[in-house]
DNA sequence: AATATTAATGAAAATAATTTTCATTAATAA
DNA sequence: TTATTAATGAAAATTATTTTCATTAATATT
């Protein structure tokens, strides 16, 4: 549950600190253009926006930080198809909806939809649980994406 | 619906002449390769097989000769977050069953599972039909990973 | 069957996202 | 306050994929 109200260090100080990470500007500043942002970014995006703040941060602590984030489970990869990838918070660590993504396989536009998802959703739990027991896999996460023309490029093609 | 039994042309290449590519060695040995193969493949990993049988291959018209196929929809693209793409021929095309993928994290191990498929297809027909009309889009494919721990790595941990 | 046309090819160079190296700096522990 | 150790930035390295360009091969045309 994101707190963030000035009370007190923000919640994702405790699960750092366990981990045995140090809390530091660089850290702090991207974690902070997650939480505001909502919305999948590339580690450019990420970059861009914390330098405007924090302008000494290099793209290396970017990506560092990016690798640290997604195996603690806070942050997760995804690929568009585009040749870089984007990242994401997970839920639970930020505000929005259980959602999907629409992917133009043309232009690249990216559309997240949380239409349908409640039926998705249940699926997935009975399918995650069969899976997981079957193959004795640990699942973390899923991605539900689908590929085709955005509307712009149907009718241009 | 593949024939590959050596009475008249294989299948693709009507859609090939179609398209105004022409058929050659190289798309030849590469459309067989996965055909062979039915499972996916990186581009390397088809550069080495189709390298057996036909030695003058460049490891270019491997990467052209999937575009190809991408755009045609013959083969769809994946990522598996390890920093290179995988091939596979998409439905149809191939003998092998509806599927989808669950990713170690760890590993990368990627187990294909054929399980629980049939409440996915339906739900998804559903979601597709909805999406499409919603947002205007022509869905043409789509992805169902599950990410996670394999067993071994789950117990290394 | 011979030739003209045009796309396909391979080798090498270019590109671009991501990783690694390494000397320096900053965060936490003592 | 100092010692320890991880985090950092800049630059170099890596690696999958794309582009360039001169040559070759596939199809269309005769």
């Amino acid at each position: 549950m994101p707190r963030g109200n000035g009370l007190g260090p923000p919640w994702w100080h405790g699960r750092f600190r366990g981990c045995g990470y140090k809390i530091t500007l660089g850290r702090e500043t991207i974690l902070n253009v997650f939480i505001k942002a909502d919305k999948h970014l590339s580690a450019e995006d990420i970059y861009q926006k914390v330098h405007t703040t924090y302008p000494a941060i290099g793209l290396t602590t970017v990506y560092r930080t990016l690798e640290i984030l997604v195996n603690m489970g806070l942050v997760f990869k995804f690929d568009f198809g585009d040749g870089r990838a984007r990242y994401e918070l997970v839920e639970g660590s930020k505000k929005s909806h259980h959602h999907h993504h629409l992917v133009c396989t043309n232009c690249k536009r990216v559309i997240d939809y949380t239409d349908f998802v409640d039926d998705e959703i249940e699926l997935l739990k009975k399918t995650e649980k069969g899976l997981s027991k079957k193959y004795s896999f640990e699942i973390t996460n899923h991605v539900i994406q689908f590929y085709g023309l955005c509307g712009q490029c149907k009718n241009t093609k």
